[in-house]
DNA sequence: AATAATGATGTTATCGTTACCGTTATCGTT
DNA sequence: AACGATAACGGTAACGATAACATCATTATT
C-alpha cells in the first residue's frame, strides 16, 4: 500500500465517520438533509483530520472555477497597484479567487500565451488592465481565442465589441485646460507621457480642445514629451521655457512630472502661481504638500478596478442574452491648490 | 445527446483523431514515444479545435498545481505594491501561477479564511506579506493549520519556526540618525509611524541606539507618532516644534511624512537644512525633487518580493529534508541630498 | 389499513487529465 | 526461424468532489 499523503480527502472523512462520500458532500455544503447527529460526527471529523475541501476537484466536477483573472504591467506605478486594489477588493467581497499576471514590459509584443494560462486555470473571466501602448491592445483582440471568457479591458479606447471602462482623460485635460484660459493664461504648455501611451494622447487632445475652442491654435503653443518621472518633467519644461520664456502656464500630463516643473521653477526662481500656473494630473495622496501644494486632476482608479469586477461578474453570472457590450468612462475632477492663483 | 460545452476536451481531439486520450496527453506533454505523422495530426487537431488542457484536471491527477498564494494588505500604499511586483515577476519566470488575497483593513484578526481558502485552492507555498501590527503575525502563525503548506513571512519579526525575510529597518534608521549626529546636531527630533506597527518601532528603535550610541539619552529627545500620511508628518512637527523650538534635525520614517515637515518649514520660514536636516525613509522616486530633494533610505522591496519567491520554490521544490527555516535581512542604504548639509 | 410524502442515506456516473501497465508491430540479431 | 528489444500506442484506474437517482425507513394523510 502506498504511503498516503497527509492530506485528507472527503473519503477519509467518510471512512472515519462510517458514512459515504456524498454524506460529507452534503455536510460540507451545508445541505439541510442530513441528520444532526450525522452532521455533528462528520464536522468533528473534519475538524478533527483538519480536512479542507479541494477547489481543483469541486471546480472540475462543478465547471465553475469561481477565479477571474488580471492581465496588467507596471505594478511599480503607483496607478496600476490602485486599480489592482479595487479588483482585489471586489474580487474578495464577492468571493471570487483572483490569478494576477503581470507582463513583463509595457509593450510586450504578445499577448496570447498569458491569456492562454488563463484559460488553462479556467478562470471564468478576465480583465485586461495593462496600459494601452501603441496597438497594444488591438493586438490582443485580435488574438483573443475564440473560446475566451468574458473580458473587460479597462483604460483602454473604446470599442463596441467589448466591454471597455476608462477614464475621462480628454475631458480631465480639457477641464484643466480651460480652467487655465479662464484665469487669463495666455501661454500655456503641456508636457505630455510618452505618446505611445493612450493616456497621454488623450490627454494632449484635450489641451488641443480647449485651446482651439478658445479660438488659440494649438500649433501655436508648445508642448513637449515626457517619461512619466519627476526628471523627465523637470527637463521637458527646462526645454519649453527656453524655447519660449512667455510660457506662464504649463499643464503635465501626471503629477511626478509636475513635481518636476516645480523643482525647477524653484530652483530657477520662477513664481508658481504667479508668473507661472501648474496643473497636474493623477492628485496623488503627496500633491496637497508640495510647495506649493499642487493643483491637479482627480480620477477614480480604484473604483475602476472594483467596477470592472461587477461589470465582469455581472457578465459570468447574468444570462447569456445580457452579452451586450457596453463602454462606461469615468468623470475626473479638477482639484485646484496652491499652482494656480 | 446532451448539448456538448463548447471547450473540447482531450477526448473530442483523441476521437477526431482516431487515437486514444493518452495518446493526446502524450502529445500534450511533448513525449518523444509519438510518431511524428500522429503527433502532426493531433496538433492539427489542438489548433483546429482551439484545444486547452485543464489546469484543474491536470493539477488534480498530478496532485501539484503549481501555483502560489500571496497574502497581502495596502496595496494602495507603494511599498506593498512594490513587493508584490517582485513577487508577481518571479512568479512569472518560474512558471507558477499566482493567486492574490487582500486583506480588508490592516489589522485584520482573523487571517484564517484566508489561508484555508489558499489551502483549498491547493496552492503550494504561501507568502505572508500583509505589514505587522501588533502581534497580527504571531497570531497568524498560531492559528495555521497543521496541513499547511510552505509559507514564508515578509517584512515581520524574525522567528526560527518559520523562515523570514525583511529589511533592516533599525540599521536603516541607525545609520541615518547616526549620520545626523556625525554633522553636528544637536536636538535630533524623530518621527514615528503608527507605533502598532513593526517597521515604525523598529526604526524608532535605531533612533534610540544611535542616540543611545552617541552618550545621550533618548529620554530626553521628543518624538512624535505619525500615521504615514504627509498631513500626519506635518502635524506631528508642528507639535515637535512647540514643544521645542530647539530641534534642529528630524529623522522622519517615511518619505510622506518627510514631505509633510518639508511642507511646514516652507510655511514657517524654517530654513532646510540649514536650521532643520530632514532624513526620511522608503526613497520614493519623487523624493529628489521635492524642495529641496530629499535625504532618504532606501530598501529593496522588489527585490525582497522575488526572494521570497524564489526561497518559496527552492522549498517547494526541494527535497523535504530541506526543510530548515532561516531568516534573511536585506540591508538599506542611506542617500543624501538636499535636506542635509 | 393502504398509500403517499418525507427524511436520511447510499450508488453510480461524471468532470478532464495523467500514471501505470499491457499490448501489438517492427526490426535486427544470432 | 525464433528471439528479445524497442517504438508506438491503448485500456483502465485513479485524482477529489458533486449531481442525479435509487433506496430505504419513518411519518403523515385519507
Amino acid at each position: 500500500m502506498r504511503i498516503k499523503s497527509n492530506k485528507p480527502t472527503i473519503k477519509d472523512i467518510a471512512a472515519m465517520c462510517n458514512v459515504s462520500t456524498q454524506t460529507v458532500s452534503r455536510v460540507i455544503n451545508k445541505r439541510h438533509d442530513v441528520a444532526p447527529e450525522t452532521r455533528n460526527s462528520v464536522e468533528k471529523a473534519i475538524a478533527q483530520m483538519n480536512y479542507h475541501p479541494s477547489m481543483l476537484a469541486r471546480s472540475l466536477v462543478k465547471q465553475r472555477s469561481n477565479t477571474i483573472g488580471v492581465i496588467l504591467a507596471g505594478l511599480n506605478f503607483l496607478g496600476v497597484s490602485q486599480t489592482l486594489n479595487g479588483i482585489a477588493g471586489e474580487c474578495e467581497n464577492s468571493g471570487y479567487t483572483l490569478v494576477v499576471k503581470e507582463l513583463p514590459t509595457f509593450d510586450t509584443p504578445n499577448f496570447l500565451p498569458v491569456i492562454e494560462s488563463l484559460i488553462m486555470h479556467q478562470v471564468e473571466g478576465i480583465i485586461f488592465a495593462a496600459p494601452e501602448l501603441n496597438d497594444n491592445v488591438n493586438k490582443a483582440q485580435a488574438q483573443l481565442p475564440p473560446s475566451c471568457p468574458p473580458i473587460i479591458f479597462v483604460k483602454c479606447h473604446p470599442n463596441p465589441s467589448y466591454t471597455t471602462i476608462s477614464i475621462d482623460n480628454r475631458g480631465g485635460a480639457y477641464n484643466a485646460v480651460k480652467y487655465l484660459i479662464s484665469i487669463g493664461r495666455k501661454n500655456i504648455a503641456h508636457i505630455t507621457g510618452p505618446l505611445e501611451w493612450l493616456e497621454s494622447r488623450q490627454r494632449k487632445a484635450g489641451w488641443e480642445d480647449a485651446l482651439k475652442e478658445a479660438g488659440r491654435d494649438p500649433q501655436l503653443h508648445y508642448w513637449k514629451e515626457g517619461q512619466w518621472s519627476s526628471s523627465s518633467g523637470e527637463a521637458a519644461f527646462a526645454e519649453l521655457i527656453k524655447k519660449d520664456p512667455g510660457i506662464d502656464a504649463v499643464f503635465v500630463s501626471n503629477d511626478q512630472m509636475a513635481l518636476g516643473v516645480l523643482h525647477y521653477a524653484h530652483t530657477h526662481n520662477i513664481n508658481v502661481p504667479k508668473d507661472l500656473a501648474v496643473i497636474g494630473f493623477d492628485d496623488l495622496s503627496e500633491a496637497p504638500f508640495f510647495t506649493p501644494p499642487l493643483s491637479t486632476t482627480t480620477h477614480p482608479l480604484r473604483e475602476l478596478g472594483s467596477i470592472a469586477v461587477h461589470t465582469l461578474l455581472k457578465q459570468i453570472e447574468g444570462t447569456n442574452s445580457e452579452s451586450a457590450h457596453f463602454e462606461v468612462i469615468l468623470p475626473t475632477q479638477l482639484i485646484l491648490r496652491g499652482t494656480t492663483p
